[in-house]
DNA sequence: GCGGGAGTGGTTTTT
DNA sequence: CCACTCCCGC
């Protein structure tokens, strides 16, 4: 440990740390290059760092953290750093912790954005109508108290889904919109006009339940600093350099909250405001995030520097020439070039194959070969667009016994079990916990049906009580079936007990206690299905788990903000995750499979957002390449099966768009089928796309190819059917399928044309040659 | 309360 | 095609 950074007083405002820096030259800026260097040491003043992939951008973040306290500029509790993930807040503080020892305690505003905006809230829980001891809800909370929302104001929940309005509100709080700021227009995409309503009686629910869902942190937080210009002024004060990393993930509350505690362009402050971020990394607009944020940073904080680290070390050149080649067709970027040194390396290996199952034994066998070679599984990683393309390669790992592992995939604690234990948890430390008492309150069955739930509820509402209040006076009344009211009143007890045994038993001891006593256990062991024994395990892990805190409540504060567990990531197995999963992440080897039009880019997304939604797909597929140290392989399918039936797939424009030079392709045997001719001459990837196969593809693209089996004779794949107009291969009663209509019946036949009773669509006239047999 | 059958919809995801 | 939800009947 280098120094003491012992931090005299919490309360430190305008203190400054007194101890002389030290003289020598610090040890840790060793092995920077220029602008890594540039970026640790211009701590004062506005500075945005452009940290292209792989360029050592966690490295120059936890170095300039050190250097600042090192050089005394700021105790560790003046310092805001604020991150996405929990992930990347336990990594920031484990290399600090690393660079100059046990000072990351006293870094208590080292941390997510919401964690940071819930320990605010905390402090000044009443300015936002709600108690310090609040219960931050999660999705699942959140779309079941919108649904008593919804079914109390009549609306119809088949056209209006609970999870449409939770999705609709959370956009809105991610824009730092409070009920009534809700443009007229937005407000009235909902239930006919009642959006904004729903909004305000959803916040007066939170209110009363005492609770915050997640955008609450973020958006009462800032709501405070706005309205209390002497709250505000404190944490001016306090955060003597604030930092904040992938600045282009954040969306607009997360900006203005930033530029309040900072202080913006006209605006007081200290101004130490550092963001590191990669315009082209920038996958997250879909949820909210702003790259006009990080684009714009200069103008938001004038006189800043901005620092642009380019050497990569991650990648061979012959993978970071084909990204920035690919990268380079988006406009509107700040623009970086991204060099490295070194042997170019293999070239991005690009390889057509037949269908998915094709790509996924060929995937699996070249990750078995490169194994045999001597590469390790766990340095390979295959990146996919969607989750639904994991199943095709998780059959043929199971098939094979290959190990792998998801990342990313369902997590720890939003499985049913671990939410119903928490629940009980929850309702054991605040009694006034609502959404928990629903949540268990026939979990396991006591024979509280829905009717007793019900008639408790208005006895409650009548009272203001909370349920397990309410619960305990509704039992000395006549109000329920005996039954129910016999268990109600068992329940409450048990409650009773809980709270009163928590304030001497050890939380993990306490938890054991309630779920035996509670029955849950023994429903589980009751339980004959294959999952009771995995659920019964879970359970084991979780009060496992708390035992690394040192109350309840602290516990319960974690999981509801840390909603996933550290995993195990040293075990040889082969990494299989999405594109937006990947990020941040680097292998050896990296499969980028099903890169076709349609599937990559997505449809949906060019379909909805346009040019802007392919942008950010190529980001992707950019995101994707850079995650690869030292082989990349693509991937296309000439068929796909979606949503059950065939589909014929052209390759994604972005293979085109990556630099020749850095590029091979292979197409398999049979994939241009009885075409061969050209196969001979395509030395590139481009002359494939000038053969004829590949243009009659192309003209096919708006066909609506479907068919229910991949075709047999492959160059049918790839060939318009031509319609003979005097006569049609259809008849009256046949069944067809349209790409965009569905499934549906012929009803009539005149020529070329066709009348088609389509079974969702309803009738349509439509041209033959758009429709397969269906 | 659960099991079956119908109906529906089907990127990406953190906190 | 498949996974999930909802509703109905026992």
């Amino acid at each position: 440990m280098i120094g003491n950074y012992e931090d005299p007083l919490d309360s430190a405002f305008g203190h400054e740390p007194v101890t002389p820096a030290p003289a020598v030259e610090p040890p840790y800026l060793k092995g920077l290059n220029k602008e890594q260097r540039e970026a640790v040491e211009t701590t004062d003043g506005p500075v945005l760092v452009l940290a292209g992939a792989g360029t050592g951008k966690t490295r120059v973040l936890t170095t300039r953290l050190a250097h600042i306290l090192y050089m005394r500029k700021a105790w560790p509790s003046q310092i805001l750093a604020v991150t996405f993930t929990n992930k990347a807040a336990r990594e920031m503080k484990e290399r600090i912790g690393a660079l100059i020892g046990g000072v990351v305690e006293g870094m208590q505003w080292l941390g997510t954005f919401h964690s940071i905006g819930a320990r605010m809230l905390r402090r000044h829980a009443e300015l936002a109508g709600r108690k310090s001891n609040f219960t931050i809800i999660d999705t699942d909370d959140q779309i079941r108290l919108m649904k008593q929302l919804l079914e109390t104001e009549n609306i119809d929940e088949k056209r209006w889904p609970a999870r449409t309005l939770a999705a609709m509100i959370d956009g809105w709080k991610n824009k730092g919109l409070k009920p009534d700021d809700v443009p007229d227009g937005e407000a009235h995409g909902f239930a006919n006009g009642k959006g904004r309503t729903l909004y305000a009686m959803y916040q007066e629910r939170l209110k009363s339940l005492n609770a915050c869902d997640f955008g609450d942190l973020l958006l009462d937080t800032l709501s405070i600093l706005r309205e209390h210009p002497d709250v505000l002024a404190d944490y001016r004060d306090r955060f003597r350099y604030i930092l904040v990393d992938e600045y282009q993930d954040t969306n607009v509350v997360q900006y203005l909250w930033l530029k309040l505690l900072g202080g913006g362009a006209k605006e007081s402050g200290r101004h130490n405001v550092c963001v590191v971020g990669d315009d082209d990394q920038s996958i997250y607009a879909w949820r909210g995030a702003e790259v006009e944020n990080i684009l714009r940073f200069e103008r938001d904080f004038p006189g800043a520097k901005v620092i642009r680290l380019e050497r990569n070390y991650r990648s061979t050149p012959s993978i970071l020439g084909a990204a920035s080649g690919l990268i380079e067709a988006n406009k509107g970027r700040l623009g970086k070039t991204l060099w490295t040194e070194g042997d170019p390396g293999e070239k991005i290996k690009v390889q057509g194959v037949w269908d998915g199952e094709e790509e996924a034994r060929n995937v699996s066998a070249t990750a078995e070969d490169l194994h045999r070679q001597g590469h390790a599984y766990s340095a390979m990683a295959i990146l996919v667009r969607a989750s639904f393309q994991m199943r095709e390669f998780e059959d043929r790992f199971i098939a094979l016994g290959l190990p792998y592992r998801v990342i990313g995939g369902p997590r720890f604690y939003e499985r049913a079990e671990i939410r119903d234990a928490m629940a009980y948890l929850r309702l054991t430390a605040q009694p006034d916990d609502d959404l928990a008492f629903e949540r268990i309150v026939n979990k396991p069955k006591r024979g509280i049906g829905d009717a007793s739930v019900q008639t408790l509820h208005t006895f409650a509402r009548g009272r203001h009580l909370p349920l397990l209040a309410a619960a305990r006076e509704i039992v000395e009344t006549d109000e329920l079936p005996p039954k129910a009211k016999k268990a109600l009143n068992e329940l409450a007890a048990s409650f009773a007990r809980w709270s009163d045994v928590s304030r001497h038993l050890p939380h993990t001891e306490l938890a054991e206690m309630i779920l035996d006593e509670c029955g849950y256990t023994d429903m589980l062991k009751a339980d004959k299905s294959a999952e009771a024994p995995g659920r019964l395990d879970n359970l084991k892990e979780l009060v496992r788990s708390m035992e690394q805190f040192e109350s309840l409540a602290g516990f319960l504060e974690h999981v509801q903000l840390v909603m996933d567990v550290e995993q195990n990531e040293t075990d040889d197995k082969l990494n299989l995750m999405t594109l937006h999963a990947a990020k941040g992440l680097e292998f050896d080897t990296v499969f980028l499979p099903g890169w076709e039009e349609g599937l990559f880019p997505s449809q949906r997304t060019m379909d909805e957002n346009g040019l802007a939604g392919l942008e950010e797909e190529r980001r992707l597929a950019y995101v994707g390449l850079t995650r690869a140290k030292k082989r990349a392989r693509i991937f296309f399918a000439a068929n796909r099966r979606v949503h059950g039936s065939w589909q014929s797939a052209l390759p994604s424009r972005f293979i085109n768009e990556l630099p020749e030079q850095h590029v091979e392709t292979t197409v398999d045997e049979g994939f241009y089928g009885g075409n061969a001719g050209f196969r001979d001459n395509m030395s590139g990837f481009a002359s494939t796309y000038e053969s004829p196969g590949w243009k009659r593809a192309q003209a096919n693209k708006d066909a609506g190819y479907r068919r229910t089996r991949p075709p047999l004779i492959e160059a049918q794949a790839w060939s318009v059917q031509t319609s003979d107009p005097s006569a049609s291969q259809y008849a009256r009663g046949d069944r067809v399928f349209h790409q965009k209509f569905g499934y549906g019946r012929v009803t009539g036949v005149e020529g070329n044309k066709l009348t088609v009773n389509f079974d969702k669509a309803g009738e349509k006239k439509v041209i033959d040659q758009f429709v397969t047999r269906g």
